[in-house]
This record gives C-alpha cells, structure tokens and sequence, in this order.
DNA sequence: TAAATAATTTAGACTAATCTAAATTATTTA
DNA sequence: TAAATAATTTAGATTAGTCTAAATTATTTA
C-alpha cells in the first residue's frame, strides 16, 4: 500500500513522461510536485526502494511497469471523478481539478467500479483526456487529434479535448462556448500574427488567438500543409 | 484548517458525548479512534490550544462550540456521502462506513453543497442517522424513536435506524430484509428469553432475539408499559 | 579542457502523529 | 484512610515528509 503523497509522486512522474521526455530529471518532478529538489530526492529513493520507478542518481528516472500500473489507476480515478464533478454534479471543468485531485486517493475498488458503472463507462474525461480502463490501459487516445491552430481550413472538426489544463484557459474557453464535441470551422487566418476566425458549431462567430489555437485539440481533420 | 487526524478526533468526541456521557475521558477517545493514550493526551493539548475542546488535565474533555460546529460538519460530510453510496452507487448499508470514513475529509465546500442538492436534501442517512444542515444544526433527531424491545405488541411501527452500526449487525438486518422504512407489528414475545414473532411490512414472519430488537429503532410506536 | 555554473544529493533539522515506559494523579477497596 | 489499582500524563523515541545549507556531480562555456 502506497501513501497519498508517493501516489502523487507516481501520477506526476507519468504525466512527465507522457509529454515526451524519457528520462526525467529531479527538477522537473520538484516544479511539478511544488516542492524542493532534495525532498524529491528523498521520494525517488523511497519509491526506488519499493521498486516502483528506476532510479539513477544524478541521471534520471522511469516508472517501471508496476509502477505505471499504479499511476495509470491514480490517473483513472482523476478523471472518473472529474466526469462524476461535471456531469453529475454540475461543477464547470474549470472547477473540478482541485477536488479531483483530493479524490483520487480514496481507497475503495468497489467506488470506482461502480462509478464508471454509474457515469455509463465513459471514455474520456471533460478535458477531452481518455480514461484507463480497470486494467490501466487508455484505449481510446488523443493520438489523432491534433491543435486546432494546424487544422485545414473551411473544413469542420470537432474539439477533442485541450493541451493546457489551466484555469485561465479553460475558463476563457468556457466564455466563448467551446468544449470537447464542439464543431469548428476556420473561415480566415490572419497571416500577421496567425489568430484565427471561426464558426463555432455552425453557428457563431470567434476570434481566436494563435496561442488559444495551439491548445485546443481537434480531429477529423487534415493538417494543413505548412 | 484543520489535519485530517484533529478532524477525526473531534468527530469522535461529538460521538461520544452523544452517548450521553457529560464529561469524556482520554481512554474513551482512545478506544474510539483506536489508539494509545498517550496519543490522546498529546491532541488532547493540541486542539485545546486552538481552542476546539476545553480539557482540563486528569479530569475530562468537552466540545467548544468551535469545535462542535467543525463536529458536525465531518457528520454531515459523512452521513451525505453514505447517503449518496447507498442511493446513488448502489452500496450496501454495512459496505459505506469506510468508504464515507476516508471521504468526509475531502475540501470542498461546493462539492458538499452540489451533493445535498443532488440527493435532494436528504434529512437521514441510510442508517437512520439525521444529517446535520449547512449551519451544521440537526434539524429532525431520533429523539421520538424508541428501541423495537420496548415497542407495543399488535401495533405497526415504522424503522427509523439502529442503535448498533457493526458490519455484522447491518449484513444481519440486511439478510432478514429489515432497513429504515419498514413497518413491523410485534405478534408475540416468548417470555423466557424476550425473543420477539413480528410480521414485516404487514407479509414477511421473522422471530428475532432480544438482543437484535434492543437495536432497532421505532417511531409511531407507543412504549409498552413495564 | 579547465573554470564557471547548474543540477543533484547528502547532512542535519523540523513538524505531525504516533508509540513505549516511567511518573504522576485519581479512584477504589480493604 | 492508607494501600492497591486504574487512568492519565510526561519523557523520550520513531516514522513520513519536508526543508535549508553544504557537498558533490554534471554540464556549459570561454
């Protein structure tokens, strides 16, 4: 059984490791844990000793495959909580994360079976992030999506899900309409400083900057030719 | 803000209080909260610095009003949180005291708010117990509820709760299809033992032992007399 | 490639919560 | 009411997680 703040220090190591990096250094963890490099280093020995990552002093570390596992747990009670938040309780999705992150850690099979029972099995969360099943594993990924700011023009996509989580950026989403389902068609580009024009659900009219842009993720469309 | 621990400890002292004792002594709390006395002492002192109980050394403790109103609270947290097991995710009444036991402690003034909604304002738990309001006042008791053992004979009744939460003696009520809400008729009680014949929900035959109906409560019921 | 800088680790300390064993206070009982 | 017993508190230690400051290792740059 693993305490509440090694879970946080699995799910954190993961959610680095997804961006890309494939080693992963003491400094990122403590920018994202919020908290000194030295405790870091005091939790990388811990989780090592419980071989849950692998861990090479001044060089780097990975999960292993146990310790993946339970990261990839932590990660599905997250969302199933933040879905449970939106759906069930009407929270906004900017509003959700904070409580999801204290729920995550409740221990309890059976709460989180039967709440992905109650929510219908859903497959991604409000951000538009897939949900691993029971067994950790994503099968349904962002992997097609790609941001809105390289979609093709006059061509209708729908919005996946977001690359910046933040609470400025999902509310300034919120303002305009814009969701994971929603339709986007870009009209026009501004070729100065790449800001976009769009028709939202075929419907309503958006300006939109190339930095919101970059950060909605869309599919069912092509990439534009550079 | 308050640690989880001083949380828990302060719910118990509500708890036992409740009980009726006037004064509560360190080697309740011990035993309550499945702990040392010396454990006892040392939060003993520290929640009496932040003013949440009066304690005087080697005589006894009670609530301040503070600290009764942080009481209450985890309460309500609880007793809605089984509410919404039990309702919602299909628990149940013996499988929600430690799911609900981790999940009182979760910060989020909203998310209680929205869960009260959801559950429509519920005004008792599904073990009976009333559910504290957002002033953390508790507006409907089991005060008018008698225990089954004293109830009159050929009268229906209705089941408010139970005195005795144990896993063992809920799965027990369970098996016999005895919940709150139920009607019962006390037929006849063999004098020997003070085992009582009853008729549940005006269909079912059940003979229950004297032990069991001293922790079923009743309401609508006249008191026998002696 | 050697010096400067940056990243990481170690050493030692702190807090919250717990414990055991010893000391103290209260209560019971003979 | 004095001795025995029970309850409570104190003293001192432990564990998890954190921190600062110093030491060490890696990387960059001149």
């Amino acid at each position: 059984m693993n305490t509440l703040t090694e879970e946080n220090y699995l799910k954190e190591i993961y959610k680095i490791a997804e961006e890309g990096d494939d080693y992963i250094t003491t400094n990122d963890i403590a920018r994202k844990i919020n908290t000194k490099a030295a405790s870091v280093t005091d939790m990388l020995r811990k989780l090592s000793a419980k071989k849950l990552i692998r861990y090479k002093k001044y060089y780097g570390v990975a999960l292993t495959d146990r310790g993946k596992k339970i990261a990839l747990s932590i990660i599905r009670r997250h969302r199933l909580w933040e879905m449970f938040l939106v759906k069930t309780l009407k929270f906004k999705w900017d509003e959700v994360h904070d409580v999801a992150e204290q729920l995550e850690h409740i221990r309890s099979e059976k709460l989180i079976q039967h709440m992905d029972e109650f929510l219908s099995f859903p497959k991604f969360d409000p951000h538009g992030d897939p949900i691993p099943d029971v067994n950790g594993k994503i099968n349904f990924s962002k992997e097609k999506s790609i941001p809105l700011s390289e979609a093709k023009h006059d061509k209708n996509c729908e919005v996946t899900g977001v690359a910046d989580h933040s609470v400025a950026f999902l509310q300034l989403l919120d303002k305009s309409g814009i969701a994971p389902g929603c339709k986007i068609k870009i009209k026009t580009m501004e070729s100065y400083d790449k800001s976009l024009s769009l028709l939202l659900n075929g419907k309503k009219q958006l300006h939109i900057s190339n930095q919101i842009a970059k950060n909605i993720l869309v599919s069912n469309a092509e990439r534009r030719n550079k």
